[in-house]
DNA sequence: ATTACTACGTTACGAGTAT
DNA sequence: TATACTCGTAACGTAGTAA
């Protein structure tokens, strides 16, 4: 069974710091499992000495031990390290494959762009390569602004998300207001972003291939 | 075998968003089971659309799905949920038995709440009752501020561990600068905390046994 | 090199039941 | 009521080894 389930469960009942009376029995309906499997998961517990136990008249009193609150603890860090949100995120300027030019260019996502975004793009698009990690880290629980799609008589164009953002060059000089799009049918992968910008972004921050520049969400944000 | 534990695992070796190639081996080792373990495991967590695993040339690929990273993330958010830091904590006055005026009057202690403090202390204590466990929250790592103790010819006197706060009324229109003070081997029991300020605060506060005040680390911090 | 099969020993689980 | 025995069965872990 696992340890770490079955501690917070108990952590959840008793509170962190305080203690409880509980039943073998709740506590299986709650784990689905056998009132035996509990009691004896309990005195595993305890014989680790992640909780402390003492019969009660109606049930048994358990309470999580520093070590057990320290388990948690220690969990509950590992696993925000790796989920913790970023405000910045870098990329490395690249050359695109001209498809750019196709996005700022094409009237009804244009005009989108204006009127969603604030922007009324330079032609087209900068392309940045950045650490896929880094950039789900970004993006997490941010709302994108959809940009939608349209068809013509040849072909159909698909929808666009995108966020407001500020890019800077990393020696934080100039900071300028672009938008992050990520077409929802990509031809990029997830290491890869697309920004445009009312301006010339790769004459304003004098950008070369290999470059670095930094997207930050605001100057000053959250 | 846990399947947080591994999950985590396998998380923090190839990143949370991320894919990464691992041998059941390298894993067997970090994890002090044997690689056919590693091996079952992994199959098992991929049964349960936890991961995704591919094989490659030289070992396996393997990254967390939507649910395993769900499955971790709801752990992280039950833990914070139980260990929050609490910023404020309430406590009911109480008129205690008198010992109060000992702290606040003894010489020794009294200069140090001066010096330590910054409190020329008011004679008595604040006697509050609070919930133990929203104490542990708003104390949680806390550094305390350590008045020592000594003794006379009579008897020893313990150390003291305070913390600088303010307290309000509930309806936050006096703040007063004041401090816990929390004695070593202390008479009172986890629902009780002790104040002493400048000023008599039952007769600034214009508290009667049963008002409630609100414990604050600073009129603005963190 | 790997991963993963079989075989076997050990541990964990759950029903019945003692306390 | 409760917890926690016994014991039959199921699941798990490991060594050897195949693929």
């Amino acid at each position: 069974m696992d340890t770490i389930k079955l501690l917070l469960e108990i952590a959840e009942h008793s509170g962190f710091y305080k203690k409880k009376e509980l039943t073998t029995i709740h506590l299986s309906k709650k784990y689905q499992v056998s009132q035996q499997t509990i009691s004896n998961q309990l005195r595993r517990l305890e014989k680790q000495e992640l909780i402390f136990r003492s019969p009660s008249y109606s049930g048994t009193v358990v309470g999580l031990t520093a070590a057990g609150r320290g388990l948690l603890s220690e969990f509950k860090e590992r696993i925000e390290k790796l989920t913790e949100r970023s405000d910045t995120l870098v990329g490395k300027a690249f050359t695109g494959l001209g498809e750019g030019r196709f996005y700022t260019e094409k009237m009804p996502y244009k005009s989108q762009f204006v009127k969603k975004l604030g922007i009324k793009p330079y032609p087209g698009t900068l392309n940045l390569k950045v650490d896929p990690d880094e950039k789900m880290k970004f993006l997490q629980d941010a709302t994108p602004i959809r940009v939608v799609g349209f068809k013509n008589e040849n072909r159909t164009y698909g929808a666009i998300s995108c966020h407001n953002i500020y890019i800077t060059d990393m020696k934080d000089i100039t900071d300028m207001k672009a938008a992050l799009i990520i077409p929802e049918r990509s031809h990029y992968s997830d290491d890869t972003v697309e920004v445009i910008s009312a301006e010339n972004l790769r004459y304003k921050l004098n950008l070369k291939d290999g470059n670095e520049v930094e997207l930050k969400w605001s100057i000053k944000q959250n």
